[in-house]
DNA sequence: AATGAATGAGTCTTCATTCAT
DNA sequence: GATGAATGAAGACTCATTCAT
């Protein structure tokens, strides 16, 4: 009888908080629908009824993360009175504080998009490609300016920085020593650091 | 009867070959039994005169790259002639070359520690952390040298860089632009950068 | 698509009539859940649903029948107005004709307490000793009174006799001479003789 | 390592051995291949070159079983200088005390006939028959001459005492409180005072 | 005589999904 | 909207047996 979701949420809601924390904790194949149901106080029929597939919730929690992701890094690439190096620290230093703020979902986001249902998931990836090459673009617009090394691609360099982020849950706790806004400040400090010229 | 793993050889060597390509392509989970023995050219009983279990199977995975990678990150970090930089950026290059090498092995091995049965993943997890903690000293130890910056912990150092490590096989190719030994050299060069104390 | 069992029972009893016959005709071990399926004319799904696996089958079969066995013991037991001889009488002549009257039941659980889930079985063995040495001590009062033999150990008197019926099944036919009140009476006969004081 | 098997007997003796301890402990179902070979300390191979099939296995043990008691029980019947109470109480006393002699082979016999390959089994079966006509046949003869009661049919006499035989691996222990010889003596003696006539 | 690698049919069980109510 | 009984395909694994050496 535990229930591990708020019982005051909507059905749907209570399902979708249940799937996320569920796949972020055991994985998306190891998660049965059956414990779905069970952690949102909620029968099969009802799940069902709000969603088509198991396949569906995950496309939802996705959804949910790629929407948010994407709005809000366009809004800090967009400040163009700010410069390179002052967005690409505000960018990063935000996806990874709203990650952690919804940890489970960005989890789930960020390790299982291969096992989304293959139209879905032509349509998230294509959504994710974009968000890496605008991002993409803005570090090679400042290998341009000079204002970053140019020794390095600036795919490469994306790649690389996302995929600390994309680790997150494997190390951060909530209860632990760092608060999300110190680790957003920390990886952004990596970053832009690490995209600084060399002196000589 | 499609055989995508070589003939020639032993019919353990096929296995683990074939298990370790499929586990990396599509996950452990989603993998099946049937489809690793069609892979491997074997019969399941075949399979089962080899290794116990399936998890057996992803154990002998782990335990290959674990061994090798555990032996060369040592080796380098003894050779105390070299100056900290250098040896991070040995290790990291290093490391990053070798996953490459063996790409299969290493995505598995990254992305399914926690679906190993519970006594051999608390021994991998054991050996990951003294590797790990290996790395961090040697960072915190170039932090009071004055070496590195040391404005930020050097546990998150090192699980931001091994973040991109982990994630390699999510857009690595080997017929793409890049050489293994070209991605290692940029790693390492981010990873050193990253840590050069600020000029001020 | 024989169907061996009352095609207008509950499924649950239909799952129940179907695994007591036929784990009473070849044993627990030969015979596969899909036989089950089979004879209840259900699916391998519709089986799970109700019994969590094959040996919770068993042990409902057990639990009916001890269930059963103790309240009928019990009740004769207890009347104090009858002599010993008489209660054991008809306590053997009614677990005999009881057995009879649900001849698959009675042998699947004379017969196969040892494959019981450990945990199960132990709950069973407890009850079935107490069953036992409630007429154990029945005997060994009549030794006390003078109004059985005393030569023999009361327990080993117990345990020839319920070996008569535990064998039932390899003999008895329904079909056959004798009715099961016949052989109730003549297997009380038996046991209340065989415990005739010697006439010196 | 563990051999629980004496190691200087003939390998087939070792399997025969092996394998009628583990019948007899766990059942014939229950008791592997491999389980058996490893208590014999032979490889499968092994086994394979002396028996046909596990059924052959069986069958030897039923056969050993077989052969010893029809020819003990028959020069026992043929001593017709005793009355026929003598000659029942010696031949039960007998097969009891050979039957706790050979426990483990004779709760194989007892429990497994229906498990043996159909040929065989109708064999078994055919001279079990006549094992027990002649036994009934004593008791008949004793009715008839009034040495017996002849209330009850003589063949479901037999049955009944036949089954405590049975059982006797379910709760008689070697190294309990009662020797081969009492339990036998005990047995008989029940045998024939529940044939006495009515003193009336 | 003996080995042990290899077979393949068969076992129990799980699970996402459907549908009559 | 919601239930839960029922489905059937698929899963991991076991095992008696064979056979080249």
């Amino acid at each position: 009888m535990a229930r591990v979701t708020p019982a005051d949420l909507p059905v749907r809601d209570r399902l979708l908080h249940a799937a996320s924390t569920l796949f972020a904790e055991r994985g998306f194949a190891e998660t049965s629908i059956r414990e779905i149901v069970e952690a949102a106080g909620v029968t099969k029929g009802g799940l069902y009824h709000y969603f088509d597939s198991k396949d569906a919730l995950l496309s939802a929690i996705h959804d949910r993360m790629l929407t948010m992701q994407i709005a809000r890094m366009n809004t800090i690439a967009d400040a163009t009175d700010l410069s390179l190096t002052e967005r690409l620290h505000a960018i990063f230093a935000d996806v990874v504080e709203t990650s952690i703020a919804n940890l489970d979902d960005a989890m789930v986001f960020f390790q299982s998009m291969h096992l989304l249902a293959p139209e879905h998931q032509a349509r998230v990836r294509a959504e994710r490609r974009r968000y890496h090459e605008r991002l993409r673009d803005l570090v090679a617009e400042g290998q341009q300016t000079g204002e970053f090394r140019d020794d390095i691609p600036a795919a490469l360099v994306i790649h690389y920085h996302f995929g600390a982020l994309h680790r997150l849950g494997t190390w951060y706790r909530p209860d632990g020593r760092l608060t999300a806004e110190q680790v957003g400040e920390h990886f952004a400090e990596l970053l832009v650091r690490s995209l600084a010229p060399s002196n000589t």
